[in-house]
This record gives C-alpha cells, structure tokens and sequence, in this order.
DNA sequence: TTAAAGGTACGATAAATATCGTACGTTACA
DNA sequence: TGTAACGTACGATATTTATCGTACCTTTAA
C-alpha cells in the first residue's frame, strides 16, 4: 500500500506561503513590495526573502503573474475558498478521520467559540433545510 | 508590536510527530516498536528515526515515559482533546480570523461532508439550546 | 547624464524537520 | 555461556523551509 493517500493535487502551502496567500486573497493582485509591506506590520522580513518566497510560489504554481511591467503583479492561481477548502479538508482528515461532525462537536465545545458564533451556525443550518 | 501573537504555550507538534501521537491516542501508552510498526503500515520507516522522533517528543514535553523497564513505555502529557482544540483553535484562527461560523460553512459547502454528517451536527446543536 | 531609488535574479546560508548508521547494553535461549 | 534478537543513545546526514546578500538592470529627477 504506502501510498500517499489523500490525494492531493497541489503541493501544500507552507507556513510562510500562506502569509503570502492571504495579503493576496485580502488585497488582491499585488506587487512584492505591497505583500512585504503588509508582512512586515505583522513580522520582521526582509524584501528579498518575500520576492524570493513569491518567485518559488510561482514556480509551484500556486502563483502565477504578470510580467508585462517591470513591476510584476502576483495573482493567486487557485481562488481563496479552494486552497481552503483544500486545507481544511486536510485538517479533517488527518486529525477527525474525515468526520466533520467530530470536530464540529470540538468547535462548540471550545470557550473561545462565542454564543454569537453558535447562533450564527445554528441560522445558518436551519437556512439549509 | 511584531510580536508572537495566538499565545500558544507548548510547541506546535511537527507532521512527523502528530503521527506518533495519533498512535498513542488510538492505542493507549505504547512502546517504539509497537509505534513504529503501526506507522509501518503507512509508511516505511526506520526504527531507530520514530525512536529519535521519541526522544524528542520526550526532550519537548510533549510525551513522558516509563523508563523502569528497558522497553520504555511513553505516553502523552496532555489527552487527545485537549491537543487537538489547540490545533484546532490555531487552523481556525489561521485561515478563519477565528470565525467558526465561517470555516462551518464552507465544511457544509464541501460535498466530501455527506448529509449524514450534516443531520449529526444539526442534532447536536440542537440538543445544546 | 548621472546618481539614487527601487526593481528582479539567484546562489549561499540558516534554521527547522526528518531520517538513519553505528555503538553499545540487556535479554533469551540453544 | 555465547550469540542472536532486541533495546536505547546519540551524532551525522539528508531534506525541507526560510532568510538574506549581492549582482545587476530600469526608472526618475536634480
């Protein structure tokens, strides 16, 4: 058997990448520096190692951009709610064993999920019939 | 500001470990061998690399271990859930802002979550009021 | 028309993770 | 009683991920 179930198509993102994923998924479209700017409110970083994370997103091809200027615009290739999908599919799976319900139960049960958000589950629920 | 954020106290499992702990969680207090075997089904790997896995485990804080026999018996510091919300608390506030309702929905978008899981987690909620 | 500011490319290096080889001690039993 | 099987310790190495320094090109404005 040994083989690398879960079959994923592209690569997972790495911690640092995701960073990335999201200045663009907030912002849209953007340079280097516009990305390293966000980052950098959040973290220390310099302006070659985003460039250099971004290039390698590209190659991965998780990124994809815009050459035409000398100002390459980045753009995710995938859309947002796909990569999370994506990633929260993978969550489930390696730590509820693919049950939502499971982790669901986790989710209410935790002081930090506020009666508000519970509400606004249960709405969206009944919503769904 | 630049600070750590998400205050999270003990160190975040890596990939490697999370499948170790998986073993203990299923199987109660266990030796490297018998850890060793059951990822043995999934993956090939070395005794001595899910011993070392172990020890480091250990050095971390994150398992203990019964160290009167010469088969050590290890065992996790904190239970299943305790482990698994912080891992949870962590994904939601990464990909969510925290929202729960917002990672509910797109768990309920997400055709993998089959109805059955759907009618589960209604009636949970249902008998929480 | 040149110097400073700001852009990309990319190899080197650092840091974090993961895997393994080898040394050496203990146990079981032929 | 000695040898094979099995255990731990631990340094070395591989791999993956992250950060950075430097070279060099383009734009801008004094």
């Amino acid at each position: 058997m040994k083989s690398n179930q879960a079959g994923n198509n592209l690569p997972e993102p790495t911690k640092a990448e995701l960073e990335i994923l999201q200045v663009l998924w907030e912002f849209g479209p953007s340079t280097v520096r516009f990305v390293n700017d966000k980052l950098n409110i959040q973290k220390e970083v310099n302006y070659t190692s985003t460039l250099k994370q971004m290039q390698i997103l590209t190659e991965k091809g998780i990124l994809k951009r815009d050459e035409s200027q000398m100002k390459h615009i980045y753009i995710p290739v995938e859309a947002e709610e796909k990569t999370k999908v994506q990633l929260l599919d993978r969550f489930v799976n390696t730590l509820y064993k693919g049950s939502a319900s499971q982790l669901m139960m986790q989710l209410l049960g935790n002081e930090k999920t506020s009666k508000q958000e519970i509400e606004e589950i249960k709405r969206l629920l009944d919503s769904m019939d």
